[in-house]
DNA sequence: CCCTTGACTATCT
DNA sequence: GAGATAGCCAAGG
């Protein structure tokens, strides 16, 4: 295992885990918040490789569409875990819970001890 | 070392 | 809005 892998992987779960109930990140956005601003495509890797439960429903692409092909066993699993949460999908796209507060996950990432 | 592969994105037509 | 196109970058063959 690349010594790449284990910080970036350690990066993105952080930053997957505190994904608030109710909201969705895009891969580009968790890469960002990671401190890896072109690796989007690497976040998807990365979450395949996780030992630990991680809400990865809650990732989806910039454009607020599932990553998954849309009749893919994977789309629908996603699909039905984000309604569960009460997130929405309608003509494709996830409507993330608008009663949500605007705390920044920044702030709650950030200010966590390392 | 070269080439292909993605759970990606931004920008044009 | 749907396609096509071009960046992107680690991993695996």
């Amino acid at each position: 295992m690349s010594a790449f892998q284990e910080k970036f992987d350690q990066a993105i779960w952080q930053v997957v885990t505190n994904i608030k109930s109710g909201r969705v990140m895009s891969y580009g956005e968790v890469a960002r918040m990671a401190g890896y601003p072109r690796h989007a495509r690497m976040v998807s890797r990365a979450m395949s490789r996780s030992p630990i439960a991680l809400p990865w429903h809650r990732v989806v692409r910039s454009n607020r569409t599932l990553a998954f092909e849309v009749d893919s066993d994977a789309y629908i699993k996603q699909a039905n875990l984000l309604k569960k949460e009460g997130v929405d999908i309608i003509k494709g796209k996830v409507i993330p819970t608008k009663t949500d507060d605007d705390t920044s996950l920044d702030e709650l990432l950030w200010g966590m001890p390392k």
